[in-house]
DNA sequence: TATGAACCCTATAGTGGCTTTAGAGTCAAG
DNA sequence: CTTGACTCTAAAGCCACTATAGGGTTCATA
């Protein structure tokens, strides 16, 4: 069983480019070409590809699921680095959650200097904007 | 009174390049030059960085600065946008930190399914991974 | 006057993770 | 035999910078 790039694409949801681009980045293996040059996929193209896919939606780097991958492959090794991986990749995720919640803050307090329309001149948040009184 | 690019970097926390890229970018307008060829910019130009450095901070892109540099312009003009642009923003964020939200439990729920440091094949994070279990 | 350090200049390429575009080839159905 | 859906490659574009290469300017010190 072979299938072409957009039947792997309809299957896992990723785009038809986006396969193309794993493959020149090396997370995907170059797969076989039929007469007519197209690529044919088959079960260990999509497990892998899902593999990757899985780790996006988690927000994962590149590079971090190739690391992931190379375990993947390798049933041998010690996985410890995979949980660290992990650790850090949650750690950077708690980092940015409450850069954001800072973030919010700042934009709320902003957007209270401004209560409704009026002329630029006197709007609150052009000024707040302007002196930065929004971020002390 | 006129300071060179490194100058106006100390006073606002720029780096020289990024000054630069934002006059390319028609941020900043072109200064004047002195008889060696290096920008030399005035109260203003500190001024206008600075607004565009606080909306930075406050993570908002280029396009909407260059719309809130417009209306600082314009004093005239009626800053209901400015507002609007405001409530997008912070819409905005709170759907990133809803995101983060999840993903940060989908990766703590796949952190658990390998407690210590074991063989990669029966390590449940790359199962997981595999298998996508941790996101159903 | 020479020289060296600190500063400045332009132009171009690289970052990440794709997406888009241009231009061309393949294949099955009508 | 043509149409339309699919596929191919190569290159450029996205964002907001950052980095690099290769030079020029300015000023203090030897």
């Amino acid at each position: 069983m072979t299938i072409k790039i957009g039947e792997l694409a309809k299957r896992t949801g990723a785009t038809v480019e986006t396969i193309r681009y794993y493959e020149k980045e090396r997370l995907l293996p170059e797969p076989f070409r039929s007469a007519g040059n197209y690529r044919l996929y088959n079960e260990e193209h999509i497990e892998r590809l899902q593999f990757i896919l899985h780790c996006r939606t988690l927000d994962m780097a590149l590079d971090d699921v190739r690391i992931l991958l190379e375990y993947w492959e390798s049933p041998d090794k010690d996985c410890g680095d995979v949980n660290n991986l992990l650790d850090e990749h949650i750690h950077a995720v708690e980092i940015r959650m409450e850069e954001l919640m800072h973030l919010k803050h700042h934009l709320t307090v902003l957007r209270q200097k401004c209560a409704g329309s009026a002329q630029a001149v006197s709007c609150g948040i052009l000024n707040a904007l302007a002196d930065n009184s929004c971020n002390e």
